[in-house]
RNA sequence: GGGAGCAUAGCUCAGCUGGGAGAGCAUCUGCCUUACAAGCAGAGGGUCAUAGGUUCGAGCCCUAUUGUUCCCACCA
């Protein structure tokens, strides 16, 4: 089976080849096969015209891992892949789209801006598809879904519905953030608070009796237009006397009363507050305590209304300018501070958002958040790590009703009807209704909800609820692991474990794994604005998948952020250059008609080290993979495909395999075993190149994304050879250490005499060192004493190495005077932990024995040292 | 104001339930040894932020401190 292959792993020739190759085999598909278990993941929703970014990438990766793991571990592994509509960000992209050729919504209409949303959606809507792909991803494309298809409208709908009639969805007049930028409501999730430095406006409103001023302070002074009280403690002392006093609103002339109030701090600022119920949510409840008056004062984006002739028409922020230039004219301004404080902006835009009254639509939480706190306290489904349960019950505990109406149309519309004639409302499934009061045609609410709303119902909707006995809901739900982000937990997480547990009584996902951010090289957050993102797709072209994944995967734990650097991905691509080679190494060295596909009957010492070696690699992956630990599995597959696969046994089987013969066969039935094992237990990581290489290696039409996972299995664990091994490997250390010491070159070989009372085992590895410790021959007794040596140190043997010429008996002995202090320590170290009695009296049994073993070594090793000194000075 | 994370080699980070500190990159020394120079063989480099405590034993557990990042919160 000799091939000819290129020295470098060529990851552009083949990705594209092996997805079609698996997509072709419909190795991503499904099946509701009763004899497995399901295991199924939900990929969250991107948005549907977005492009796929770092973020994207190490998500998807993760989630690939697991799939690919247990689909191969002999579960029916459903990776259920889909868009997200994403409202207010895919409805502003298109708006700026028309904006382009002088176009506004209103231009268009509610039924033509419709259809150049979905003709936007079906234009880009692919992209992020294709995109997921070239990261290797395993999705089930069969079972895409998008939010507002036909399936996510229905379920959307019927939970609408269901919510309302228990009374858990209502409508109401409240004090919601606007954005006036996106001109929609949002809610308290998508509010970023962002410190600004603004300032502090110290004002004085006149008393109507002529008797004086009260001095307040304000950091919004344009609000003051629609102040409607001045408010005190009741307990301050200062102001006891004008309580309930009338004041002249400075630049309106509107009379308006001092009222005390709880909400008032006596220690803040000058212990009197404004009160604008219209344009403070705080306010607003003291407007409401008081029985005030809510006057609006702003239009939709931010511009004073039309009432106040001076500032109408002005953004709030000029109006701002401008009404503390006239309250200075009227002597009304006392001073101005510098002031830092927390203001609310759009997620979205940035844009700070308007606290504004207005009639919206409110999911009613506090009977929601109750069971999906239960849910996760008492272990129903978990957090990885664990901590975010903390954010989790933060957030579900302190909740406030969610806002789920938007002003967008681009969305779930609202399914409620008006009757313009006698205001009655009807909420229904149906696309229209009749007023059941008067008959007539009603008119649908043209706000939409919440994209979250939809995105909330994903893991069910998406699977054929609310028909609860579609077969896939039956079967793959509920999902098991949920994988996203910490910044995606009170947005979707959250509403997913409340909806999944209101609509299907049981909760949607047993696991949340939850990862960080991916950083830039400077541990700055990715962004638009600073222009510092790496695009996941130029990293592929340039390193492969398999490295951006590997990169992802490796050298971070569940939870925290990472950096994106480099030379990461160049080492995670060397990585994959190095296994191609191996690969090749094995290729190249088996004769044309190689079909053993077992490990032969007798391995030699070195063939039982490797495979329990591989056994040991097999367990650990699995328990790694299965606490999530995704990262640490990675780096123990790489240090054995590195270190024990190629450092020590491709170079192990080198002497058998250029002598030829049964030996040889040997050794390749071994190379092969162990090589598709562990391209096995890499696949999940590295699916491409693992896949490339299986074909080419194996060759009987078997894909390896769909072979049988690596377990342990006892009958593979020989600790007696691993341990016989090792010690061999000891000495071919001590040997090339001591030469690089010297500054020996390979070419230089000298003879070994090796001393120990195990001549078996170093019998048996007398080949492998001599090839390894560029020895020219090799003794082996139980007993040599040679002028003029060297002498290398082990646990288990010493070993004479006559390189006369060479030999500085000065040098020497200072350097075995180096090992024999540094066994010295490590004698004084266990045999200080040996004799003391606390040790010995509460340390386990195993450990003590260990430790004595160690000691046992150390001691040996250091007889040898002195026995080799003295040899030396005679 | 409340909460959380992080602080380990020059850099970026691992370190699973406490049992003699690891990787990649960088640095230094030798090697083109027919799988691989994107490589091989070696070397140097850390009071695990600080101070206490628990323990036979602490990078890991507890307390406090410092620095740093993030989340939440209506001080106008």
């Amino acid at each position: 089976m000799k091939k000819e292959l290129s020295k470098l792993y060529e990851p552009e020739k083949v990705e594209n080849k092996i997805y079609d190759f698996w997509q072709e085999n419909k190795c991503f598909h499904a099946e509701r096969d009763p004899e497995k278990t399901p295991y199924t993941i939900v990929i969250p929703p991107p948005n549907v015209t977005g492009q796929l970014h770092m973020g994207h990438a190490l998500d998807e990766t993760l989630q690939d891992i697991l799939i690919r793991w247990k689909r191969m571990s002999g579960y029916s592994a459903l990776w259920l892949p889909g868009t997200d509509h994403a409202a207010i960000a895919t409805e502003a992209k298109i708006v700026e789209a028309m904006a382009k050729e002088g176009l506004t919504k209103d231009d268009l209409g509610r039924e033509g801006f419709m259809k150049r949303a979905w003709a936007w959606k079906e234009k880009f809507g692919g992209r992020i598809v294709e995109q997921l792909k070239k990261l290797g991803s395993s999705c089930d494309w069969d079972r895409e879904r998008f939010t507002m298809d036909e399936g996510c409208s229905e379920a959307v709908k019927e939970v609408f519905v269901k919510y309302y009639e228990k009374g858990l969805i209502y409508r109401g007049e409240r004090m919601i953030n606007w954005c006036p930028h996106c001109l929609t409501s949002l809610s308290d999730a998508e509010v970023t608070f962002e410190e600004q430095a603004g300032h502090f406006w110290h004002l004085r409103y006149p008393l109507k009796d002529g008797s004086g001023y009260v001095e307040l302070a304000t950091t919004r002074p344009e609000t003051l237009l629609g102040d409607t009280a001045v408010a005190v403690n009741p307990n301050d002392e200062r102001y006891k006397d004008i309580v309930g006093k009338t004041l002249i609103l400075p630049l309106v002339g509107r009379e308006i009363p001092v009222v005390a109030d709880d909400y008032v701090e006596m220690d803040f600022g000058t212990g009197v507050v404004k009160i604008t119920p219209a344009h403070d949510p705080n306010d607003f409840e003291v407007g409401k305590r008081h029985n005030l008056e809510v006057i609006n004062v702003m239009t939709e984006d931010a511009k004073i209304v039309d009432d106040y002739p001076d500032y109408a028409g002005l953004d709030r922020y000029d109006a701002r300018k401008k009404i503390v230039e006239d309250l200075e004219k009227g002597g009304f301004l006392v001073r101005v501070e510098e002031h830092v404080h927390n203001v609310g902006t759009c997620y979205r835009c940035s844009t700070t958002v308007e606290p504004r009254v207005s009639t919206q639509w409110f999911v009613k939480m506090k009977p929601l958040a109750q069971p999906a706190i239960d849910a996760v306290k008492n272990g129903e489904t978990k957090f990885v790590p664990e901590r975010f349960e903390k954010i989790y019950f933060h957030w579900l505990e302190n909740i406030r009703d969610w806002c789920i109406s938007r002003q967008i149309w681009w969305g779930h519309q609202i399914p409620a009807f008006y009757c313009d004639d006698c205001g009655e409302m009807v909420v229904t499934k149906q696309k229209s209704a009749v007023c059941p009061k008067c008959g007539k045609q009603m008119r649908q609410d043209p706000d939409t909800l919440d994209t979250w709303f939809s995105s909330a119902l994903w893991p069910f909707s998406t699977l054929g609820w609310p028909d609860e006995n579609a077969e896939d809901f039956k079967y793959f739900y509920p999902t098991n692991t949920l994988v996203t982000g910490y910044d995606i937990i009170p947005f979707w997480v959250m509403r997913m474990m409340f909806s999944g547990i209101e609509c299907t009584r049981r909760v949607p996902f047993d696991t949340v794994l939850i990862h960080g951010l991916v950083r830039d090289e400077l541990g700055r957050k990715m962004s638009k604005s600073l222009g510092n993102g790496i695009d996941p797709l130029e990293v592929i072209e340039k390193y492969g998948a398999d490295a951006l994944r590997f990169m992802l995967a490796t050298g971070n734990s569940p939870g925290n952020d990472m950096r994106y650097i480099e030379s990461k991905v160049k080492a995670s691509r060397n990585f994959a250059n190095k296994l191609w080679n191996a690969s090749r190494y094995v290729m190249m060295n088996l004769p044309e008609d190689f079909k053993a596909d077992k490990l032969p009957d007798e391995p030699a010492l070195e063939d039982k080290w490797v495979i329990s070696k591989f056994n040991t690699l097999a367990m650990e992956v699995n328990e790694n993979l299965e606490k999530c630990e995704l990262g640490i599995a990675a780096q123990k597959l790489y240090d054995f495909i590195w270190d024990i696969y190629c450092d020590w046994y491709i170079e192990f089987t080198k002497p058998r395999i250029q002598a030829g013969g049964e030996n040889a066969e040997k050794a390749q039935c071994v190379l092969v075993w162990v090589m598709k094992g562990m391209l096995k237990l890499l696949h999940p990581f590295m699916p491409f190149i693992t896949e490339e290489i299986w074909q080419a290696l194996v060759n009987d039409g078997s894909i390896i994304m769909l072979e049988k996972f690596p377990v342990y299995d006892k009958a593979l664990a020989y600790d007696r050879e691993e341990d016989e091994v090792e010690k061999i490997i000891a000495v071919i250390r001590g040997v090339r250490n001591c030469r690089a010491e010297m500054n020996v070159v390979p070419s230089v070989k000298a003879k070994l005499y090796i001393e120990t009372a195990e001549r078996d085992a170093f019998e048996k590895g007398r080949i492998l060192i001599e090839r390894l410790a560029y020895a020219s021959g090799i003794e082996i007794g139980e007993k040599w004493d040679i002028p003029d040596c060297v002498t290398v140190v082990t646990d288990s043997a010493r070993v004479f190495i006559p390189l006369s010429d060479i030999v500085d008996t000065e040098k020497e002995l200072a350097r075995l005077e180096k090992e024999r202090k540094a066994v010295q320590k490590d004698l004084d170290f266990l045999g200080g932990k040996l004799s003391n009695q606390g040790f010995l009296a509460k340390a386990p049994e195993k450990l003590i024995e260990a430790e004595k073993a160690k000691y046992a070594k150390a001691q040996e090793k250091m007889d040898k040292i002195l026995v080799s000194i003295n040899a030396l000075k005679k």
